[in-house]
DNA sequence: ATGTACGAAATCGTATACGATACATCCTCC
DNA sequence: GGAGGATGTATCGTATACGATTTCGTACAT
């Protein structure tokens, strides 16, 4: 589960085996969009259409149509006639991203709510003791994956995939932030954690949708304004 | 306003003429959605690469460049090896997007609130009325642009992008909806009309976000419960 | 020394060509 | 007469080639 957030497809340096019955197009796909989210390309990495070919084994156009999908989930940014870089996210981007995310985030945990089992609210919870393991040890890269393995467990039975598909994008477009301590402002992360216990406990006494939504929205809210907060030292 | 809400982009019947400016892969992106928004292509419709090539003018290369934008979007649904085809939309799926517009939705209109001047408050009204006369000469079409325009004048300031476009992808995936009458539920038109009325209300008097938020986000859920109220009747 | 014009290199954009795949049709065999 | 497989056609998937555009460095003139 960890493990999977980290890296959540296997890829090889020649990037040849990931979903060999795939087209080549898609393998391309997997195989950027995995080293954007696993921090090889960083925001500012220029995309270069004939090198990534070459390290993948295909040619231009297959890696293009890659690119292009990765633009339309905005994790890459292209301009005509000069190429293709990694998406960065600056404070502007950064609080459209957080706020659109708690609202997605809060309507998804109101809606799974109901469909959360006791098992999956133990496994929640155990994920959010080994998070506070984490914080003691000062381990952010690992946080912000148990973070959300946190919430995927949640949303594993999540009635409404759009909704679903949305959060999604949004964590795939902070993982850019993953290397920077951005997202690691002082004194948020302990909060998170007793939030985490809150929430869990609002679901286990079956709180009404509204409650839970706000809890929820809430918890994503408290990160952007403990940005803004520090915003003035966290904006170069 | 209203005119464009109908034919969003003006289009030649060879499509040559859009935006000589942007590459073929942008124009070809144009022209398809274009027609599929505004009825040509309807559900079910196959795109076939070299067709529409031809028919644009262009090779294959940029039009399926298109196709696959279309694709993240929603639009059109596609087969490995078989083809394009302009996406339907089934009665999971509508209330898939239905709850996620309401959601968006209410967010949209909960953060533009505080920036609707009277003079868009006024603009709102004249278009409420214009929708009432719709209903009254019976034009689904008409009523069903207009409802846009209306909610389009709440966002016109709206602080955050990314919700706005989500706004707008609900939007487009419904259009294909545009000739049925799925969304011109029975009795529905006419309290949408008073909900409109209500909304501004609302603004005018500063109301506070989680209120106009709520009002906002039922006026949709209204809709998509009146649909599955006659759901039995409308599902073949 | 600085600004400008020119040119070369890098990179993208598109066309064309061909191989690969899937689906439909028809034929054969049982 | 029906079921299964072989064949054909439509369509997509990818490679390659070349033209178009941008960018950057360099040389020249001021």
């Amino acid at each position: 589960m960890t493990d999977a957030a980290v890296a959540p497809v296997p890829v090889t340096q020649d990037g040849a085996e990931i979903a060999p019955g795939s087209s080549k197009s898609e393998r391309s796909y997997t195989a950027i969009k995995a080293r954007i989210l696993e921090g090889s390309f960083t925001p500012g990495y220029r995309l270069v259409l004939a090198k990534i070919a070459a390290d993948l084994g295909f040619s231009v156009v297959p890696v293009r149509e890659a690119i292009r999908r990765l633009e339309a989930e905005g994790l890459v940014t292209f301009k005509r006639n000069v190429g293709a870089t990694v998406s960065g996210i600056d404070p502007t981007e950064y609080l459209y991203t957080m706020q659109t995310l708690s609202i997605v985030e809060g309507a998804a945990t109101a809606l799974s709510a109901p469909l959360i089992d006791s098992v999956a609210t133990a496994r929640a919870r155990a994920v959010n003791a080994h998070m506070r393991e984490c914080l003691e040890h000062f381990d952010p890269v690992r946080f912000t994956a148990l973070n959300q393995d946190f919430h995927s467990i949640l949303f594993e039975h999540c009635p409404n995939p759009h909704i679903l598909d949305l959060v999604h994008r949004g964590w795939n477009r902070l993982a850019t932030l993953r290397s920077s301590t951005f997202r690691f402002v002082p004194g948020r992360a302990k909060e998170s954690v007793l939030e985490h216990e809150a929430l869990l406990q609002l679901i286990e006494a079956a709180a009404d949708a509204d409650t839970i939504e706000r809890a929820a929205r809430q918890h994503r809210i408290a990160t952007l304004d403990a940005y803004l907060a520090h915003a003035p030292a966290l904006t170069d």
